[in-house]
DNA sequence: GTCTATAATTTGATAGAC
DNA sequence: GTCTATCAAATTATAGAC
């Protein structure tokens, strides 16, 4: 078997430390949850939980990273990046508490760049902002986005309203995120003029 | 004078201890701001400063609520409610100490209904959201704005994109807020085909 | 109105036994 | 690897003097 040895193991078991952090963390929510919270709910004492994770905020920055390879698994790989962040979005809905930890993370953690997190963002958005680009750059040569549009700055807009979003649904759960993401998705295919 | 009594001689000293607290919040930042910072910076005990406010949590409400003041004091009231937005997200660069501040609070307040800021918040969207609204079907009569496009809709996404560039700009303060948020109103004003 | 002093906790991190 | 026990702070909020 491949996961034999004591590195292994402590793998799997980070892994499966985070994987129910994450049910947790999505259901009931993150109101600077304590360590000890998540310790209880992975069945470990809260030193027990932090034998695997250097830090508190290390440990919220795994989960982030975790969520994001869930996420990646559940899309559709033949997507458009788009439309897959859109799909993504959709499904923020149903784990609340998880929008709850990356907004919360996310304003403590990029401004601050000795953060647990930073890296962590910079490479997110970097990441997705990339691939967002080079997915409106195909449109635009297959014509169905306008050719005056930056790609970059689409796709930075993009992630904008994405994350915007969140906390206007967080105020009113009765908004739909996704739809409004995609109206600005639309607007840019239906933009007729050139804007810079 | 006007201003004769106890109640106008706190009233007065409570606005002049907000417009400190937001020259130094603007430079210092927003790290979890303790109040003896705050308190020590407009010349006060902790408990001298909370006496001005029922707690740390309504202090920061009331440093937000008079930020909003200020900022639409500036403001041409001439201009469209869209425009007087992008030129607020203009002005933010030069204030990233409220930037943080304001994601901070919005994170932790929309979320939680309890929060001291919470009613703060769905007060500012509601009023944006229904101002944008407005401003945005005129401009549709106008021919301005493609009739397909939902008002509200268009509006809570700029609110969105807003919100989101702080979160982007504070990775990289080399990002353009402003610009940005103009790309997606440019987009709307050349749209040619009626997304909902 | 303002201060001093302190209560009241909370909680992240670590030392060391098993 | 996991636990018990404890440390070490950091703050907010309040009581009460002046």
């Amino acid at each position: 078997m491949a996961q034999r040895g004591s590195y292994a193991k402590g793998v799997a078991k980070r892994t499966e430390i985070l994987d129910t952090a994450l049910d947790v963390v999505a259901r009931n929510g993150f109101r600077g949850t304590s360590v000890k919270e998540l310790a209880d709910s992975v069945g470990l004492s809260q030193a027990g939980l932090l034998h695997y994770f250097d830090s508190k905020d290390e440990l919220f920055t795994a989960i982030l990273r975790r969520r994001d390879e869930v996420d990646l698994a559940l899309a559709d790989p033949q997507a458009d990046i788009v439309e897959q962040l859109i799909t993504v979005i959709r499904h923020n809905a149903d784990v609340p508490g998880l929008v709850q930890l990356f907004a919360s993370m996310s304003t403590a953690a990029t401004s601050d760049p000795s953060h647990a997190a930073h890296a962590y963002f910079v490479e997110r958005y970097a990441s997705l902002r990339t691939q967002a680009a080079d997915a409106i750059t195909i449109r635009q040569r297959r014509g169905e986005v306008p050719a005056g549009v930056d790609p970059t700055r689409l796709a930075t807009v993009l992630l904008a309203v994405s994350d915007g979003m969140q906390i206007q649904w967080m105020l009113d759960p009765a908004t739909d995120m996704a739809e409004h993401v995609e109206l600005v998705w639309r607007l840019a295919l239906a933009a007729v003029a050139t804007p810079a």
